[in-house]
DNA sequence: GACTCGTGGGT
DNA sequence: TACCCAAGAGT
Protein backbone atom coordinates (compact mmCIF):
# COMPACT_ATOMS: atom_id res chain seq x y z
CA UNK A 1 0.00 0.00 0.00
CA UNK A 2 1.48 3.35 -1.43
CA UNK A 3 1.53 6.02 1.44
CA UNK A 4 -0.11 9.41 -0.05
CA UNK A 5 1.74 12.35 -1.51
CA UNK A 6 0.03 15.00 0.36
CA UNK A 7 0.20 13.19 3.70
CA UNK A 8 3.55 12.51 3.06
CA UNK A 9 4.74 16.02 2.13
CA UNK A 10 2.48 16.95 4.97
CA UNK A 11 4.80 14.72 7.23
CA UNK A 12 8.00 16.25 6.16
CA UNK A 13 7.17 19.83 6.21
CA UNK A 14 6.42 19.72 9.88
CA UNK A 15 9.70 18.03 10.36
CA UNK A 16 11.56 19.73 8.09
CA UNK A 17 9.81 22.51 6.11
CA UNK A 18 11.38 26.06 6.37
CA UNK A 19 8.69 27.63 8.59
CA UNK A 20 11.14 30.82 9.70
CA UNK A 21 11.05 32.27 5.88
CA UNK A 22 10.15 35.92 6.80
CA UNK A 23 7.38 36.25 4.58
CA UNK A 24 5.73 33.50 6.75
CA UNK A 25 2.98 35.95 7.82
CA UNK A 26 -0.90 36.30 8.41
CA UNK A 27 -0.62 39.42 5.78
CA UNK A 28 -1.44 39.12 2.76
CA UNK A 29 0.41 42.26 1.34
CA UNK A 30 3.50 41.59 2.54
CA UNK A 31 2.48 37.63 1.01
CA UNK A 32 2.23 39.75 -2.17
CA UNK A 33 5.21 41.26 -2.12
CA UNK A 34 7.35 38.14 -1.01
CA UNK A 35 5.84 36.04 -4.31
CA UNK A 36 6.28 38.67 -6.80
CA UNK A 37 10.14 39.35 -5.41
CA UNK A 38 10.34 35.35 -5.35
CA UNK A 39 9.09 34.85 -9.05
CA UNK A 40 12.05 33.59 -10.95
CA UNK A 41 14.48 34.74 -7.87
CA UNK A 42 15.95 32.45 -5.25
CA UNK A 43 15.33 32.92 -1.79
CA UNK A 44 18.78 33.72 -0.51
CA UNK A 45 18.69 36.77 -2.83
CA UNK A 46 15.10 37.91 -2.09
CA UNK A 47 15.39 37.60 1.87
CA UNK A 48 17.59 41.16 1.71
CA UNK A 49 15.54 42.54 -0.55
CA UNK A 50 12.06 41.92 1.73
CA UNK A 51 13.53 42.91 4.78
CA UNK A 52 14.10 46.18 3.35
CA UNK A 53 11.38 46.77 1.67
CA UNK A 54 8.59 45.73 4.13
CA UNK A 55 10.09 48.15 7.03
CA UNK A 56 10.45 51.03 4.50
CA UNK A 57 6.86 50.16 3.07
CA UNK A 58 4.86 48.45 5.98
CA UNK A 59 1.44 48.38 3.95
CA UNK A 60 -0.03 49.51 1.07
CA UNK A 61 -1.10 52.66 2.20
CA UNK A 62 2.59 53.56 2.57
CA UNK A 63 3.30 51.42 -1.03
CA UNK A 64 0.90 53.37 -2.58
CA UNK A 65 2.26 56.73 -2.11
CA UNK A 66 5.38 55.89 -3.28
CA UNK A 67 6.76 57.10 -6.91
CA UNK A 68 7.66 54.64 -9.12
CA UNK A 69 11.37 56.18 -8.87
CA UNK A 70 10.93 55.65 -5.70
CA UNK A 71 10.39 52.16 -5.89
CA UNK A 72 13.21 51.66 -8.93
CA UNK A 73 15.48 52.58 -6.37
CA UNK A 74 14.36 50.43 -3.76
CA UNK A 75 14.28 47.07 -6.28
CA UNK A 76 17.91 48.50 -7.72
CA UNK A 77 20.23 44.77 -8.36
CA UNK A 78 17.21 42.62 -8.07
CA UNK A 79 16.54 42.53 -11.59
CA UNK A 80 13.08 41.80 -13.94
CA UNK A 81 11.87 45.66 -12.94
CA UNK A 82 8.65 44.88 -15.04
CA UNK A 83 7.71 43.20 -11.12
CA UNK A 84 8.40 46.41 -9.62
CA UNK A 85 6.34 48.46 -12.20
CA UNK A 86 3.41 46.25 -12.27
CA UNK A 87 3.65 46.67 -7.85
CA UNK A 88 3.33 49.99 -8.45
CA UNK A 89 0.24 49.70 -10.34
CA UNK A 90 -1.33 47.29 -8.40
CA UNK A 91 -0.85 49.34 -5.39
CA UNK A 92 -2.96 52.32 -7.07
CA UNK A 93 -5.66 49.90 -7.91
CA UNK A 94 -5.73 48.71 -4.59
CA UNK A 95 -5.96 51.82 -2.72
CA UNK A 96 -8.44 53.51 -5.29
CA UNK A 97 -10.92 50.63 -5.57
CA UNK A 98 -10.06 48.44 -2.49
CA UNK A 99 -9.60 50.67 0.18
CA UNK A 100 -6.33 49.64 0.74
CA UNK A 101 -7.36 46.38 1.85
CA UNK A 102 -5.33 43.18 -0.58
CA UNK A 103 -8.30 41.49 -2.18
CA UNK A 104 -9.37 38.27 -0.79
CA UNK A 105 -10.53 36.61 -3.55
CA UNK A 106 -8.73 33.84 -6.11
CA UNK A 107 -10.06 36.14 -8.73
CA UNK A 108 -9.78 39.42 -8.14
CA UNK A 109 -6.18 38.56 -6.95
CA UNK A 110 -5.87 37.29 -10.48
CA UNK A 111 -6.65 40.46 -12.11
CA UNK A 112 -3.51 42.50 -10.15
CA UNK A 113 -0.75 43.40 -12.70
CA UNK A 114 1.88 40.89 -12.55
CA UNK A 115 0.15 38.25 -10.99
CA UNK A 116 -0.49 34.82 -12.78
CA UNK A 117 -2.05 31.77 -11.73
CA UNK A 118 0.71 30.60 -9.59
CA UNK A 119 1.52 33.82 -8.17
CA UNK A 120 -2.71 34.71 -6.80
CA UNK A 121 -2.74 30.49 -5.93
CA UNK A 122 -0.06 30.96 -4.03
CA UNK A 123 -1.06 34.35 -1.92
CA UNK A 124 -4.72 32.95 -1.51
CA UNK A 125 -3.41 30.27 -0.01
CA UNK A 126 -0.95 31.26 1.77
CA UNK A 127 -3.37 33.68 3.22
CA UNK A 128 -5.83 31.44 4.17
CA UNK A 129 -8.03 32.68 1.38
CA UNK A 130 -7.91 29.40 -0.82
CA UNK A 131 -6.62 26.28 -1.37
CA UNK A 132 -5.21 26.13 -4.72
CA UNK A 133 -2.39 24.09 -6.09
CA UNK A 134 0.50 25.90 -8.01
CA UNK A 135 2.78 25.17 -10.39
CA UNK A 136 6.46 26.64 -9.81
CA UNK A 137 9.78 25.44 -11.41
CA UNK A 138 9.47 22.94 -7.93
CA UNK A 139 6.22 21.33 -8.48
CA UNK A 140 7.22 20.85 -12.17
CA UNK A 141 10.35 19.17 -11.69
CA UNK A 142 9.01 17.30 -8.67
CA UNK A 143 5.97 15.86 -10.69
CA UNK A 144 7.93 15.51 -14.45
CA UNK A 145 10.07 13.01 -12.00
CA UNK A 146 7.73 11.45 -10.04
CA UNK A 147 5.27 10.60 -13.10
CA UNK A 148 8.30 9.90 -15.32
CA UNK A 149 5.92 12.43 -17.59
CA UNK A 150 7.64 12.24 -21.20
CA UNK A 151 9.15 15.87 -22.20
CA UNK A 152 7.61 14.77 -25.93
CA UNK A 153 5.09 17.53 -25.52
CA UNK A 154 4.55 20.99 -26.90
CA UNK A 155 5.00 23.72 -23.83
CA UNK A 156 1.43 24.62 -23.70
CA UNK A 157 0.18 20.96 -23.41
CA UNK A 158 2.75 19.98 -20.75
CA UNK A 159 1.26 22.74 -18.66
CA UNK A 160 -1.98 21.83 -18.92
CA UNK A 161 -0.87 18.28 -17.81
CA UNK A 162 1.49 19.29 -15.22
CA UNK A 163 -1.47 21.55 -13.87
CA UNK A 164 -3.92 18.36 -13.50
CA UNK A 165 -1.27 16.16 -12.11
CA UNK A 166 -0.61 19.61 -9.67
CA UNK A 167 -4.31 19.84 -9.11
CA UNK A 168 -4.63 15.82 -8.50
CA UNK A 169 -1.98 15.98 -5.44
CA UNK A 170 -3.07 18.92 -3.73
CA UNK A 171 -5.33 18.30 -0.41
CA UNK A 172 -8.19 20.55 0.06
CA UNK A 173 -6.99 20.86 3.93
CA UNK A 174 -3.28 22.19 5.30
CA UNK A 175 -2.99 23.44 1.63
CA UNK A 176 -0.77 26.12 2.59
CA UNK A 177 1.08 23.87 4.48
CA UNK A 178 1.03 21.48 1.77
CA UNK A 179 2.22 23.71 -1.80
CA UNK A 180 4.80 25.15 1.10
CA UNK A 181 6.25 21.53 1.71
CA UNK A 182 6.32 20.63 -2.19
CA UNK A 183 8.57 23.79 -2.96
CA UNK A 184 10.82 23.05 -0.06
CA UNK A 185 11.31 19.99 -0.71
CA UNK A 186 11.88 20.41 -4.62
CA UNK A 187 14.74 23.52 -2.86
CA UNK A 188 16.21 21.16 -0.79
CA UNK A 189 15.56 17.35 -1.84
CA UNK A 190 14.55 16.76 -5.33
CA UNK A 191 17.04 19.63 -6.59
CA UNK A 192 17.56 20.15 -10.18
CA UNK A 193 21.09 18.48 -10.31
CA UNK A 194 22.00 15.81 -7.40
CA UNK A 195 18.37 15.46 -6.23
CA UNK A 196 18.55 13.43 -2.44
CA UNK A 197 16.42 10.05 -3.35
CA UNK A 198 17.71 8.30 -0.24
CA UNK A 199 16.39 10.95 1.82
CA UNK A 200 13.05 11.68 -0.17
CA UNK A 201 9.91 11.61 2.01
CA UNK A 202 7.18 10.48 -1.73
CA UNK A 203 9.79 7.96 -3.11
CA UNK A 204 7.92 5.44 -1.38
CA UNK A 205 4.65 7.06 -3.04
CA UNK A 206 5.13 5.32 -5.96
CA UNK A 207 7.86 7.65 -7.30
CA UNK A 208 8.82 6.67 -10.79
CA UNK A 209 11.97 9.29 -10.94
CA UNK A 210 15.63 6.86 -11.86
CA UNK A 211 18.01 9.54 -11.44
CA UNK A 212 20.71 7.34 -13.38
CA UNK A 213 19.09 7.77 -16.65
CA UNK A 214 20.16 10.94 -18.38
CA UNK A 215 17.39 13.07 -19.53
CA UNK A 216 17.73 14.66 -22.76
CA UNK A 217 19.18 18.03 -23.35
CA UNK A 218 17.74 21.11 -24.77
CA UNK A 219 18.53 22.39 -27.96
CA UNK A 220 21.48 25.33 -27.02
CA UNK A 221 20.66 28.61 -27.27
CA UNK A 222 23.36 31.19 -29.17
CA UNK A 223 24.31 33.94 -26.71
CA UNK A 224 24.96 37.38 -28.29
CA UNK A 225 27.57 39.15 -27.32
CA UNK A 226 27.14 42.92 -27.82
CA UNK A 227 29.51 45.41 -27.33
CA UNK A 228 28.50 49.33 -25.82
CA UNK A 229 30.69 51.76 -24.65
CA UNK A 230 30.23 53.29 -21.01
CA UNK A 231 31.02 56.74 -20.36
CA UNK A 232 31.23 57.60 -16.96
CA UNK A 233 31.62 61.62 -16.06
CA UNK A 234 32.26 62.25 -12.43
CA UNK A 235 33.01 66.30 -11.19
CA UNK A 236 34.73 67.92 -9.29
CA UNK A 237 31.80 67.45 -5.56
CA UNK A 238 32.40 64.10 -6.54
CA UNK A 239 29.17 63.36 -8.19
CA UNK A 240 28.85 61.03 -11.26
CA UNK A 241 26.65 62.40 -14.32
CA UNK A 242 23.70 59.82 -14.72
CA UNK A 243 20.63 59.99 -17.18
CA UNK A 244 16.90 57.87 -17.43
CA UNK A 245 16.99 55.07 -19.47
CA UNK A 246 14.55 55.68 -22.22
CA UNK A 247 14.91 53.32 -25.00
CA UNK A 248 14.31 49.98 -25.25
CA UNK A 249 12.43 47.65 -22.81
CA UNK A 250 15.89 46.68 -20.72
CA UNK A 251 16.18 48.24 -17.82
CA UNK A 252 13.58 50.83 -18.51
CA UNK A 253 13.70 53.93 -16.35
CA UNK A 254 16.42 52.94 -14.45
CA UNK A 255 19.67 55.59 -14.13
CA UNK A 256 23.26 55.12 -16.52
CA UNK A 257 25.56 56.74 -17.33
CA UNK A 258 25.63 57.54 -21.20
CA UNK A 259 25.70 54.66 -23.14
CA UNK A 260 27.09 53.88 -26.97
CA UNK A 261 27.23 51.74 -29.34
CA UNK A 262 29.53 52.80 -31.76
CA UNK A 263 32.67 55.00 -31.19
CA UNK A 264 30.92 57.42 -33.86
CA UNK A 265 27.78 57.58 -32.21
CA UNK A 266 29.83 58.76 -28.56
CA UNK A 267 31.99 61.28 -30.19
CA UNK A 268 28.45 63.26 -31.99
CA UNK A 269 27.61 63.24 -28.11
CA UNK A 270 30.70 64.18 -26.61
CA UNK A 271 30.79 67.18 -29.42
CA UNK A 272 27.21 68.22 -29.11
CA UNK A 273 27.86 68.87 -25.01
CA UNK A 274 31.12 70.15 -25.63
CA UNK A 275 33.41 67.34 -24.24
CA UNK A 276 35.42 66.69 -26.80
CA UNK A 277 38.55 68.44 -25.13
CA UNK A 278 38.26 66.05 -22.22
CA UNK A 279 40.72 63.01 -21.74
CA UNK A 280 39.89 59.63 -20.06
CA UNK A 281 41.03 59.60 -16.59
CA UNK A 282 41.38 55.69 -17.16
CA UNK A 283 39.43 52.85 -18.81
CA UNK A 284 38.19 49.25 -17.68
CA UNK A 285 36.14 46.62 -19.33
CA UNK A 286 34.24 43.94 -17.83
CA UNK A 287 31.22 41.89 -19.09
CA UNK A 288 27.29 41.65 -17.64
CA UNK A 289 25.14 38.77 -18.89
CA UNK A 290 21.72 39.04 -19.31
CA UNK A 291 19.75 35.79 -20.01
CA UNK A 292 20.74 34.83 -23.22
CA UNK A 293 22.80 38.00 -24.11
CA UNK A 294 26.56 38.81 -22.92
CA UNK A 295 26.87 42.84 -22.66
CA UNK A 296 31.05 43.56 -23.09
CA UNK A 297 31.51 47.70 -21.39
CA UNK A 298 34.55 49.02 -22.28
CA UNK A 299 34.14 51.90 -20.01
CA UNK A 300 35.92 55.22 -19.57
CA UNK A 301 35.94 57.47 -17.14
CA UNK A 302 36.20 61.61 -17.02
CA UNK A 303 37.35 63.66 -14.84
CA UNK A 304 35.01 67.46 -14.92
CA UNK A 305 36.36 70.29 -13.36
CA UNK A 306 34.04 73.71 -13.43
CA UNK A 307 33.66 73.73 -16.64
CA UNK A 308 31.05 76.23 -18.33
CA UNK A 309 31.51 75.46 -21.82
CA UNK A 310 30.00 71.82 -20.93
CA UNK A 311 26.43 71.98 -21.37
CA UNK A 312 25.46 68.77 -19.75
CA UNK A 313 22.29 69.23 -17.55
CA UNK A 314 22.76 70.34 -13.86
CA UNK A 315 19.94 68.43 -12.62
CA UNK A 316 21.73 65.22 -13.88
CA UNK A 317 24.39 64.83 -11.01
CA UNK A 318 24.04 62.19 -8.10
CA UNK A 319 26.02 61.94 -5.05
CA UNK A 320 28.65 59.11 -5.19
CA UNK A 321 28.47 58.44 -2.15
CA UNK A 322 24.76 57.95 -1.83
CA UNK A 323 23.08 57.84 -5.29
CA UNK A 324 19.08 57.72 -5.14
CA UNK A 325 18.00 56.51 -8.16
CA UNK A 326 18.10 52.78 -8.96
CA UNK A 327 20.83 51.29 -11.00
CA UNK A 328 21.59 48.50 -13.27
CA UNK A 329 24.05 46.34 -11.83
CA UNK A 330 26.15 46.59 -14.49
CA UNK A 331 26.54 50.55 -13.66
CA UNK A 332 26.87 49.39 -10.11
CA UNK A 333 29.69 47.46 -11.35
CA UNK A 334 31.50 49.98 -13.08
CA UNK A 335 31.46 52.37 -10.00
CA UNK A 336 32.68 50.00 -8.07
CA UNK A 337 35.99 50.03 -9.67
CA UNK A 338 35.54 53.60 -9.88
CA UNK A 339 35.50 53.96 -6.22
CA UNK A 340 38.92 51.39 -5.81
CA UNK A 341 40.57 53.40 -8.34
CA UNK A 342 39.90 56.09 -6.41
CA UNK A 343 40.28 55.00 -3.00
CA UNK A 344 43.76 53.85 -3.83
CA UNK A 345 44.86 57.68 -5.48
CA UNK A 346 44.18 59.03 -2.31
CA UNK A 347 46.54 56.66 -0.14
C1' DG B 1 3.93 29.98 -29.13
C1' DA B 2 8.32 32.08 -29.10
C1' DC B 3 10.45 35.76 -27.02
C1' DT B 4 11.66 39.07 -23.43
C1' DC B 5 12.89 40.40 -19.03
C1' DG B 6 18.07 40.64 -14.60
C1' DT B 7 20.86 38.76 -11.64
C1' DG B 8 23.17 35.18 -8.79
C1' DG B 9 24.63 30.57 -8.32
C1' DG B 10 25.83 25.90 -9.70
C1' DT B 11 28.14 22.40 -12.72
C1' DT C 1 33.84 28.07 -20.40
C1' DA C 2 29.25 27.87 -21.62
C1' DC C 3 25.13 26.65 -20.16
C1' DC C 4 21.17 25.87 -17.08
C1' DC C 5 17.91 27.26 -13.65
C1' DA C 6 15.52 30.04 -9.88
C1' DA C 7 8.35 30.75 -5.64
C1' DG C 8 6.69 33.37 -13.80
C1' DA C 9 4.24 36.82 -16.25
C1' DG C 10 3.38 39.70 -20.18
C1' DT C 11 3.54 40.48 -24.99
Amino acid sequence: MQSSISESVLDWYDKFGRKNLPWKVDDPYKIWISEIMLQQTQVQTVIPYYLKFIKKYPDIKSLSKASLDDLLLIWSGLGYYTRIKNIHAASQIISNHYNDMFPKSFDEILMLPGIGRTTASAISTFSGFSNRAILDGNVKRILLRFFNINDTYAKSELDKILWKKSEFITPPKRTSDFIQGLMDLGATVCKRTQPDCLICPIKKCGCLYEPDIKQKKDIKKTIKKISTLLTVIINQHNQVYLEKITTGKLWLGLFSSPTFNSQSLKNNWMLNNNLVHLDPMYESSFTHRVTNKIYHFNVQYYFLKNDKKVSLSTKNWYNLSDINVGLPRYLDKALTIYRSKHEKDNV
